[in-house]
DNA sequence: TGTACATCAGTGAACGCGCGTTCACTGATGTAC
DNA sequence: TGTACATCAGTGAACGCGCGTTCACTGATGTAC
């Protein structure tokens, strides 16, 4: 049993670094299982398929901060405060995703960049996912985002939330090219996380931004 | 010569639709060849390999295109106005996006989701090919952008503009799927280019943010 | 105008390769009596 | 305590499949003399 577990744990931390450098579709399980040293065949024995392995994977992080960040909302909503900012409600996320230094050290940045790849990739598999079994926090965040901009209408919000996790997840998937090529180009070195705390005050302004009239 | 062209034609355009709907590495040479009506092996004759032929279709949106912006640009410069604002600089890339209706009558959809493609999957390979070709255009819109926003440094603006890239591609890639929801959640239709009006402010907000103090 | 030859567009079939998956099998560990 | 059996983790080799590419070939068009 102590050596199932290994073996098991092998493939989901081989496979996590791997997909999140080269994505899902371009890793291949020969490639997992070398990185793991396990046998090819071990995946399928122990995961059943490729594509339940890659739902394991994303399944063991979802699982951590998904509730850390229902965690979150529900303190800034009994927080006392009458009105909320949408910096606030961003801010809700930073928690959640540090607290996946559990699960890894490397965690928040693994996991971003799962999510990237995730939504270009397996086209609509993981909102889908998400949506069934976290739907009712997402729905709260969407909420909690409505509530600190009652000028600006719904649709228009759900499009700027979308762009604001376009420009997250972009940001990720290419974060290593950019910082590489910010660094030559600037002298200044930005690190895999200083790239988020750059993004807040981005997507902060463009969810508030006044709606531009008809 | 003239049934030459035409199947060049038809790889092309079959290629372009098969490409900015599922990927290029999703989209199989046999698919392309089966959706053009034309020999497997014709595109190995025409192109020489499945890359030349991602090439050659990025490059025909991008002759069209970028002249086109550098034209826009030089129009905004030579304006008279001594204050552009990052509105003006980003209106700049519509005119360009309309003109490829030339090329094609859906041309401006196709290059977008192309573009989202091309950076996600080919990491690297069209950042590359875009900055040898048409580096100097790329130049003179970040230079408009940090006059439009002098207080804001340029690394954060660096930062900034790849946000809005993210952001807009993934609105295109994911686009299909997010305007279904969008419709079904809030009974408004979301047209494709309109998503792209929705699209500017929200930039336009972000890259203008005030800078967040250290 | 007619013939020989070269060039070019296009074709059908096969190539080798890497992929995810399957299968028969081994050996260790746990359980029942 | 000892034996028989069941369960489980792990393995090596092969499977069929779709992929991009190659190759020898056909037939039409253009050119030279």
């Amino acid at each position: 049993m102590a050596k199932a577990l290994r073996t098991k744990d092998k493939i989901i931390i081989a496979a996590e670094k791997l997909f999140s450098e080269h994505g899902f579709e371009q890793t291949s399980l020969r490639q997992i299982t070398s990185e793991a040293e396990v046998n090819l065949a071990s995946v399928n024995y122990h995961f059943g398929s490729k594509k339940a392995l890659i739902q394991a994977v994303m399944a063991r992080y979802q699982s951590v901060f998904m509730p850390a960040l229902a965690e979150q909302l529900h303190q800034l909503q009994n927080s006392g405060t009458d009105q909320v900012r949408t910096e606030d409600v961003l801010a809700c996320v930073m928690p959640p995703l540090i607290a996946l230094r559990q699960v890894r050290a490397d965690g928040p940045v693994i996991y971003l960049r799962l999510l990237g790849y995730a939504y270009s990739e397996i086209q609509g598999h993981l909102r889908k996912f998400t949506m069934t079994n976290y739907g009712e926090i997402m729905h709260e965040f969407f909420q909690m985002i409505q509530q600190a901009n009652p000028s600006v209408c719904p649709n228009t919000l759900f499009w700027r939330l979308h762009f604001s996790l376009g420009a997250m997840l972009f940001a990720q998937t290419s974060g290593q090219a950019l910082r590489e090529i910010a660094a030559a180009d600037f002298g200044e070195e930005t690190q895999a996380e200083e790239s988020l705390l750059k993004l807040l005050p981005f997507v902060a302004a463009g969810i508030s931004a006044a709606e531009p009239e008809a």
